[in-house]
RNA sequence: GCGGGGGUUGCCGAGCCAGGAAAAGGCGCAGGGCUUAAGACCCUGUCCCGUAGGGGUCCGCGGGUUCAAAUCCCGCCCCCCGCACCA
């Protein structure tokens, strides 16, 4: 058999006969949507696996009934699409390497994709192939990509919205910027420090006594100021530069970085050996220190002046010791630690000093002090933690004119790609979407709680991530998408055009009838198809549209929406998903709020992390070719659950394309009649349907891999055991069994339900729990023979040179004493029945006994024997003989009902 | 640092939310069958002990609750992911 050529010749077939475009009905509706895929390169089996998610709970939904809307379009808009252009363009080695060796692109086709145009319309053919090819239940009619004209017409109507609401908003804000590109750095473009971030330091204005030169001290714990003895600079060249009409002593590194974010001007260049032992004024507390030299200041650290509080800091303690300084350390902080907190730390961690041990101590006192420590009486804020009184004095300072901001990055050095070391600007006058609104922030908490989350524990990262979520600058001024249209110098970034779009795919079925222009969707129109606002005349008349149309998309927006699952990756729970959360309250009334979300995790390949841009990466078109579209589903699905990342290993891959191999041949080989219905027959039928019951209970939680599971694997044990016991009849199940994998193997699937039905396996019902098919009996009559056979081997270890086996079942007043014990009237049994009463310690034993052990209840145990004669005698290969006689005594007392007396010879 | 997830038998990975199996499944390994042979496939075994169907020790570490804990509670250690203006 051929899996490749089965899988094209039903896709053909379902597309032909349009089975998955969806249309609104009486039946009730499913809308389905999966993040698109962002096209800078081929899609790989990370997007598969959560495509192939989403397609099975799409067919699951199907054949329980639901009209199922599962769309799909294309996301196109920001820069790396431009990026690529560049750098295909500029031949860059590194990018035609990964992206022929990796992506899969024939270098012919690859150096032809010099602009952002050509990519788009390469990438999109090539992915609407491949998910074509894995035989996703898509209505395909509905297809788009985010630079279609009529996308910006929606997204412009959506950014009207928000900012009529008041949601967008002016500010400026810290990017990570490279000066010699002028362009603010994404991660991607760093040579070195992805990992760092940028960190807010406090600024705080030490005056000098005798003029106005600020020394501006950089600290990340405002809240110390109390305890100020000294300031530290190193002993190097500085410099005196006006920032904000003052004279400010900095480091020539910070002057440098002070002028990306304000307005600076350099006045002098001084020496810091000329400031020693002169005194400045510390803000708020009013005290005089003085200034002195140490080397530990680093010039490329904020503004390369700092303050020194010996009791918290354990740098500042040390150094004032080795220059033998009588300073007496102020504490103003207070924790379990008795005596000099930071004296304590040093010790603490190990008491050498020196830097490792210095960096340690800091790190272990900041840690302690901020978490539980109290400010002392010798400050303004007694009794208060110091948590909070951190944010309060940094407000105070800045407020009093006393303090500043200064963004520094948490490691360094950060450097970009051309070579130039970063530094962190604060871009001014940018477009936000203001997430930090504090009701719209409780709308979206407050509906969190009535959607579903799955998996569940998501909920808890969700509320998490709500309440962190800062306003997000919505604009850019490089890249693909859409303008924003009340200020056309910038253009809406990425994640913010992608956030309610799954209102467009009811759209795009009209748009790409022909029915619909860009020309037509006005404002009047969106209002009305969206939000139901305005009068059907007037709408038809602006957007020269027939009331006829209009209304039909609005009933047809109406039927599908809300969306009722978005399945999705985990690596947008905190940016997409947490975006369309927002923008659904913000814009649409709450009926029309989204009703679930699910996330997955990642794929890794042999073990190592996939990566787009460096490799290694897998193709979904790679995968196909290889493996196939079903078998590569089944793995994907069968990988692992939920959030947890799946591996991709081929071995596992080869080793599961035989087993549906095996699958396929062996439904073609068990087609024929029923024969008569057997107790085995019956056991199958039970055991079966209550995997039906679990594969449900599993897809309805979205368990695929738990689903696939039990509907491949379970079934699979059940049938191979059901064989090995001589079972005929397993075209019994064949057709519920082929229904049950629909969902996960479509194509195997329609080709074997077509070796005996007209109809579309994937339309068909799937199989649903009957407690009627339960059979108890059937399924102890199976445990009680496989528990004999199990016992038989067992005991066949022991002696090996057996051939023959006798058995003999429990005596008679111990099925007696069972019944009993089962109706709770032993006590009465054992007072009228004289034989037992004079066995009484044997009753008591065998009572605990059975109490102890499981017992199989089965009904005649010598007529289940004799059945099962043969099987029993083959599994063993020893001769079965029922006869009590030449069963040693010992044994035979030891029998209890379901488990009889065995003895081998 | 903050937040979320997790540490299970050689490996991967269920089970733990609803406490009562040496603990599903897969891989690997060993033995057997099949085959001219290899592969594939099928069967059996895979914590330790045991000449009778049994016993013992196990689920990151250390305590606790309970007749009973991988499963509940407390403390500790370690690992992974996110922290944005970027898709």
């Amino acid at each position: 058999m051929d899996f490749k050529s089965i899988e094209s010749k039903w896709q053909k077939i379902w597309e032909e006969a349009k089975i998955f475009e969806a249309e609104p009905s009486d039946k009730l509706k499913f809308f389905i949507t999966i993040p698109y895929p962002y096209l800078n390169g081929n899609l790989h089996v990370g997007h598969m696996r959560t495509f192939t998610i989403g397609d099975s709970f799409a067919r699951f939904m199907r054949m329980k009934g639901y009209n199922v809307l599962f769309p799909m379009g294309f996301h196109v808009t920001g820069t790396p699409i431009i990026g690529l252009a560049e750098l295909i363009e500029k031949r860059d080695p590194r990018t035609l390497e990964v992206y022929t060796k990796y992506h899969d692109v024939p270098l012919e086709d690859l150096l032809k994709l010099t602009t952002p145009e050509r990519i788009v319309d390469y990438f999109s053919k090539e992915a609407l192939k491949a998910m074509k090819g894995v035989g996703y239940s898509i209505d395909w009619r509905r297809v788009f990509t985010t630079t279609d004209p009529e996308y910006k017409k929606f997204i412009e109507w959506q950014f009207w919205n928000l900012k009529n609401k008041g949601l967008i908003v002016k500010g400026s804000h810290p990017v990570r910027y490279c000066p010699n590109d002028q362009n603010p750095v994404e991660d991607h473009d760093l040579l070195m420090g992805e990992e760092a971030t940028i960190v807010e330091y406090t600024v705080i204005k030490f005056k000098l006594e005798e003029d106005d030169l600020v020394f501006p001290c950089a600290t990340l714990r405002p809240e110390t100021i109390y305890g100020v003895t000294n300031i530290w600079i190193k002993p190097a060249k500085y410099v005196i530069a006006k920032v904000d009409g003052e004279r400010w002593f900095l480091s020539r590194e910070a002057f440098e970085k002070l002028s990306h974010i304000k307005k600076v001007e350099l006045l002098e260049e001084v020496d810091a050996k000329d400031f020693l032992g002169k005194l400045v004024v510390v803000p708020i507390v009013n005290r005089k220190v003085p200034i002195f030299l140490a080397d530990f200041v680093d010039l490329d650290n904020a503004t390369g002046v700092v303050m020194s509080v010996p009791a918290h800091a354990p740098f500042d303690f040390a150094a004032l010791k080795n220059l033998g300084l009588k300073i007496e350390p102020i504490v103003i902080i207070k924790t379990d630690i008795d005596g000099i907190p930071a004296e304590a730390a040093i010790k603490e961690v190990g008491g050498e000093i020196n830097f490792e041990t210095l960096e340690k101590a800091t790190k272990y006192l900041y840690k302690k002090e901020f978490h539980v420590g109290k400010m002392a009486e010798n400050t303004d804020y007694a009794g208060m933690k110091v948590s909070e009184v951190k944010q309060i004095i940094h407000d105070r300072l800045i407020k009093e004119g006393y303090g500043d901001i200064f963004y520094e990055f948490s490691e360094k050095p950060v450097v970009c790609r051309c070579g130039t070391k970063c530094l962190v600007k604060v871009v001014k006058d940018q477009w936000f979407i203001n997430y930090s609104n504090f009701e719209w922030k409780k709308k979206v908490l407050d509906y969190l709680e009535e959607m579903k989350i799955i998996p569940d524990y998501y909920l808890e990262e969700f509320r998490n991530k709500v309440e962190w979520l800062k306003d997000k600058a919505c604009a850019r001024r490089k890249g693909l998408g859409t303008k924003l249209p009340w200020d056309k110098e910038w253009l809406i970034e990425s994640l913010s055009d992608s956030t309610i779009y799954m209102v467009y795919y009811i759209l795009a079925k009209f748009i790409n009838e022909g029915k619909l222009k860009a020309e037509n969707m006005v404002k009047e129109f969106f209002d009305y198809v969206i939000l139901g606002i305005g009068d059907l005349d007037e709408v038809s008349k602006v957007s020269k549209l027939s009331k006829e149309l209009i209304e039909q998309i609005r009933k047809e927006f109406l039927y599908w929406y809300p969306v009722d699952l978005r399945s999705s990756g985990k690596d947008l729970v905190a940016n997409h998903l947490l975006f369309f959360l927002f923008h659904h309250v913000a814009i649409f009334p709450k009926e029309l709020w989204p009703k679930a979300i699910a996330v997955n995790g990642y794929v890794s390949l042999e073990g190592q992390k996939m990566s787009k841009s460096k490799g290694p990466l897998l193709t979904i078109k790679k995968a196909l070719s290889t493996y196939g579209a079903d078998v590569s589903r089944l793995y994907i699905l069968l990988a692992a659950e939920y959030d947890s990342d799946a591996d991709w290993r081929s071995k596992d891959l080869e080793n599961l394309a035989s087993s549906l191999k095996r699958f396929y041949s062996l439904f073609l080989e068990n087609l024929k009649k029923e024969e008569e219905i057997t107790m085995l027959d019956r056991w199958l039928i039970s055991k079966f349907n209550r995997i039906v019951k679990e594969t449900n209970e599993a897809m309805e939680k979205l368990q695929t891999r738990r689903a696939v599971n039990l509907a491949f694997f379970e079934v699979m044990n059940l049938v191979k055991h059901y064989i090995k016991r001589g079972g005929k009849n397993l075209s019994l199940i064949l057709d519920d069994w082929i229904k049950l994998l629909t969902p996960f193997i479509p194509h195997i699937c329609e080709e074997l339900w077509h070796t005996k039905h007209n109809s579309f396996v994937s339309l068909e019902r799937y199989p649903e729990f009957d407690e009627k098919k339960i059979d108890l009996e059937a399924e102890m009559v199976e445990d009680y023979v496989m528990r004999l056979v199990e016992d038989i081997k067992e005991v066949m270890k022991f002696n090996p040179e057996a051939k023959e086996v006798y058995i003999a079942f429990a005596d008679k007043w111990k099925y007696k004493v069972l019944e009993a014990l089962k109706d709770g009237k032993l006590k009465d049994l054992m007072k009228d029945d004289e034989e037992l009463r004079m066995k009484g310690k044997e009753v008591s034993d065998f009572v605990k006994r059975i109490l102890k052990e499981k017992v199989v209840n089965v009904k005649d145990e010598e007529a289940i024997v004799l059945e099962n004669k043969d099987f029993i005698e083959a599994e063993t290969g020893l001769k079965v003989l029922i006869d009590p006689l030449k069963v040693p005594e010992e044994k035979r007392k030891a029998a209890i009902p379901g488990r009889p007396a065995i003895f081998l010879k």
